[in-house]
DNA sequence: TTTCGCCCTAACGCTAACGTCAACGTAAGT
DNA sequence: ACTTACGTTGACGTTAGCGTTAGGGCGAAA
């Protein structure tokens, strides 16, 4: 019988996260700071684990759709319930629909601004057909 | 034969639009500074256009799918093509396609992210109802 | 006339999200 | 023994995007 619990050593040092991710130290050590990452220790030198990894894709996900630093702890803070009152778990969840319906919103104001962008680049580009004319 | 030329004479006071798009006037201000908006003056007062109104839309829109207001500005000058060299329209044609895959990623983006939080949420929504069964 | 309400400029203040620099430890290669 | 690479903790600097006084003008209502 394979040993399928503990097997997911993935550890990774600073460097290696922020090679893959391409974002400097400082910006890790300050999404610990604000409470985004929570590296484990090996003495003073952090230890990121594969949950840390998939966190950090997260906010880098979060950030790139808009959300701020502290609205992505909020995020990140969905993913962890395991634990919690119900009361909690339904404030939780509150939040969470809140955030999607957000990204919806989002996710039209994006789409209307690709229409009126191809609109735009189609006008120039038939500007320039009409110059070659000439 | 009605006159549909010079007939758009809608013009906004600065508290108009503030109003309408819920931003101080130190925005609107801060827009004009910025180049954003370039609305014209009777005496020292601001009177926005049609065209003011317009374009402050781009922007809030703009700002909602994250983009800077310098990213912006470039946007809306692409917007204001009528005149420009062949070669200065290709430039603006390029950048006007760069945004136009970046937004795509953003929609991709955007997409993943409400999918993950639905399912976060179907799972804090699962817990709940196992809670009301004891 | 005084008080409103709306408008202006100029300039300092503030928060977020890091960059950057100083000063230091440790472990490995030469 | 020295350098090089990687790591650490402060702490100050920077940029964007406004907020917030401070100080004043103009026209209508009381």
């Amino acid at each position: 019988m394979p040993d399928t619990s503990g097997d997911r050593q993935q550890c990774y040092s600073i460097t290696e996260l922020r090679r893959e991710f391409e974002v400097s130290a400082r910006t890790l050590r300050f999404y610990e700071d604000k409470g985004l990452l929570t590296p484990a220790r090996d003495g003073q030198a952090r230890i990121y684990s594969y949950r840390d990894r998939a966190r950090l894709k997260l906010i880098l996900r979060g950030k790139r759709v808009g959300f701020s630093l502290a609205e992505i702890k909020e995020i990140l803070d969905l993913y962890n319930l395991r634990d919690g009152q119900a009361t909690q778990l339904k404030v939780s969840l509150e939040k969470g629909r809140e955030k999607i319906t957000e990204l919806e919103h989002q996710r039209r104001d994006i789409e209307e601004a690709i229409a009126d962008l191809s609109r735009t680049c189609e006008i120039i580009d038939g500007m320039l057909k009409e110059r070659e004319m000439s």
